[in-house]
DNA sequence: CAAACCTTGACATGGCCGTGGTAAGGTCGG
DNA sequence: CCGACCTTACCACGGCCATGTCAAGGTTTG
């Protein structure tokens, strides 16, 4: 059997047991197994855990970020719709609203309001 | 005055009043603001209030997240850190350790548990 | 001016995250 | 064979996220 089990690699990466399972279970670092089902740690997985620490440490993110950032490059339908969202922070849609959208909204607003008269005081108290 | 106000807003968005402060406040979509400080949404805000609410039907994702993807493309340092991070997947230091690193890693181990022997049963408890 | 809107700020909730602990049971090494 | 280790599964707890709700006070408008 070659590779630390997870109590020695625990020590040596400066996580504790609970936390490397854990970590194996959001998909971050994942060891290999012996026939019986132990975890084995290698020099590749330690480094790993290692550097995963620094990561936290010196930003200030999660593991669930890191999840995330893994989730972004895995899934490019995601990725892509992400970013598409992200650069899109001043596209104005004046082809589609010629010039007066603001009316056009207020009076959408209106019929929404009108469809919905139906309580007492009409007053617009967060309609959600 | 040109813009519709935070209720308005919502209500042709789908979010709540509530909710599009919050979401200004963590960074996404923020409203201008009229001479007395009222919120005030043009079309552009509109379509970004809307799309982000269809990104985040469609993907199984919440506003931190999209929030976390802003800071990845905002702070170049992060994203390269974490991308490093991520690509590093299977690269061994077969450079650093020769070929025994295994025999090295457990001697450290031995190292540390003699340094830290002191309690009674001297049992491994989870030593962290 | 009064009603209905807006602002910020604070408190409250339910759910999930990171973590620890423990129990019931298999494995390994002297 | 026994003690120390490993496995999974569960419960627990504090913290933060996403929301709601309310209070105290300004603004807009008929």
């Amino acid at each position: 059997m070659d590779g630390l089990t997870i109590a020695e690699a625990a020590q040596t990466t400066g996580w504790t047991a609970r936390m490397l399972r854990y970590i194996e279970s959001i998909g971050l670092v994942e060891a290999e197994r012996s026939e019986s089902g132990y975890r084995l740690y290698g020099p590749a997985q330690l480094q790993r855990l290692r550097t995963l620490r620094e990561l936290l440490g010196e930003h200030d993110i999660g593991l669930g970020e890191v999840g995330f950032a893994r989730r972004l490059r895995s899934e490019p339908k995601l990725r892509a719709a992400v970013d598409q969202w992200l650069s899109d922070t001043a596209r104005r849609p004046d082809d589609v609203a010629p010039a007066d959208w603001l009316r056009f909204e207020q009076e959408k607003h209106q019929r929404l309001l009108a469809d919905t008269v139906i309580g007492p005081t009409t007053t617009n108290k967060e309609t959600a």
